[in-house]
DNA sequence: ATAGACCTTCCCCCAAGGGGAAAGTAAAGA
DNA sequence: TCTTTACTTTCCCCTTGGGGGAAGGTCTAT
């Protein structure tokens, strides 16, 4: 199939996947005469795959691992949960990074009246005073 | 002074200091004979200004606006407060994301054995079956 | 034959700077 | 005074993960 339908059934764009190929992620085999990019089934199950793994938050060389250790049969799922792991503690950082600013924006909030007046306790902090 | 103490001052790079130039952010003076930047220390409290506003995880065009608004003495508190509680929801909706996300990526790990055997729950999950 | 829907490569764009080259300037030591 | 070293300037490429669009080739239907 063509790239048109290859994106439409794996449910991204042509551009992202263009971008896969270009990158040696998923690589179709290509028409000597016309330069298209042919997709077989498998290619698009690769697709599927990077596609799930990209909304788990896994970077593209992350999926490229991830598409090594799913191309290789007899690789131990050690490595797999490893990576996933891995991701889950990136994520707690990024948590526990997210809910201290909140913490912090939301008390400059809590301090600032937000009316027509001047006054501003969030301009005052920012501004270190 | 030379950008390098403006740099030093504010707690920013060099390099940071000369793109807030570049895009008009924080505009020094400049020395026309060497072309040199010249700041005050103005411009150094507003470099502080912009680098407490970033921490807080406020876009540069968003620094920009809370820049201008912290420079109109007649400003109402509100629009300052309208933008924090903007950067609340925001991050709000980062948290609520990466909170399902680590509960997809938990239920995963935890189903995988992690051992020497190629069988991999995580990758059966990616790759749809 | 020709229109419309595909496809290709190529290049520029985003945020927010980082890295480094080539060249000018300043300050301090020998 | 000369030289070294530190500092500054502009310029250009790099990052992530593609998006937008131009110019041009291809395929399908009418």
């Amino acid at each position: 199939m063509n790239i048109g339908e290859a994106a439409k059934r794996s449910g991204l764009t042509v551009k992202t996947v263009r971008y896969y190929a270009n990158i040696g992620m998923v690589t179709p085999q290509q028409d000597a005469e016309t330069g298209y990019r042919i997709y077989g089934d498998a290619d698009v199950a690769k697709l599927q795959f990077v596609g799930k793994a990209r909304k788990f938050n896994f970077s593209v060389e992350e999926c490229r691992e991830l598409l090594g250790l799913y191309e290789d049969r007899n690789r131990p799922s050690r490595e797999v949960k490893a990576l996933t792991m891995k991701k889950i503690a990136e994520i707690d950082a990024r948590l526990a990074e997210l809910n201290s600013l909140k913490a912090e924006l939301s008390g400059l909030a809590a301090s600032c009246d937000g009316d027509h007046r001047p006054d501003c306790p969030i301009l005052n902090a920012l501004s270190g005073r």
